[in-house]
DNA sequence: GATTGGATCGCCT
DNA sequence: GGCGATCCAATCG
């Protein structure tokens, strides 16, 4: 299985949340290794973005997104979740992919416990759950996601994975444009 | 120093 | 489909 490297995450980044679908993300916890195929995300752009964290410019919270591709960016969302992104396109385009729904692989049962939850669409179907699941908070802010604790791979599924688009969860700002994207008939993904 | 609102989730109907 | 929980960060003064 060929892990996906810098050159990757170093593109556009609508196409960068396209190619994702169907790849592998792994999270190598101290503890446990999670792993999970990717279902949906969602797409920010750079600056001309009213959606993106970046659209008001370089701030500490989003200071990851300023630097270059192939890094985590986590934020803390309403107070209680945490989001999981990681950054795309070149260094001075502020940039990133949200995930937002994965297909559990592997440490299905701590997500179980971090969860609090046995059925398996509970899991990682929206991506603060995913975020709980897998039990990503701040620290992964800022890692690498070519060398650090969280990789991705691609499998290799060939034709099987069907991409849908459709608008983004949750906004007030850039609500409009068709970002997210997500596996077709996919059981797993948060919302059709 | 105070105010405001958010890339969510779970429980309710 | 609607709403409350809950708190940090950004903005303004």
């Amino acid at each position: 299985m060929i892990q996906l490297g810098f050159d990757f995450f170093a593109r556009e980044t609508e196409l960068v949340a396209r190619e994702l679908l169907g790849k592998i993300m792994e999270y190598n916890s101290p503890w446990v290794k999670f792993s999970g195929i990717v279902v949906e995300d969602e797409a920010y752009l750079g600056v001309n973005d009213p959606g993106s964290h970046s659209f008001r410019g370089k701030t500490k919270r989003n200071a990851v997104m300023f630097g270059p591709a192939g890094i985590s960016y986590v934020y803390l969302i309403y107070g209680m979740y945490y989001c999981y992104n990681v950054t795309t396109h070149r260094e001075d385009i502020p940039a990133a992919v949200l995930i937002r729904a994965l297909q559990p692989l592997e440490g299905i049962e701590v997500m179980k416990k971090n969860r609090k939850k046995e059925n398996l669409k509970d899991l990682c179907s929206g991506p603060g759950k995913l975020a709980q699941a897998m039990g990503i908070g701040m620290t992964l802010n800022g890692t690498s996601a070519v060398d650090g604790p969280v990789k991705f791979f691609d499998p290799d599924l060939l034709g099987e994975v069907k991409i849908r688009e459709a608008t983004r969860i949750g906004l007030t700002q850039g609500a409009e444009s068709l970002l997210r994207f997500y596996v077709k008939d996919n059981v797993f993904v948060s919302r059709k």
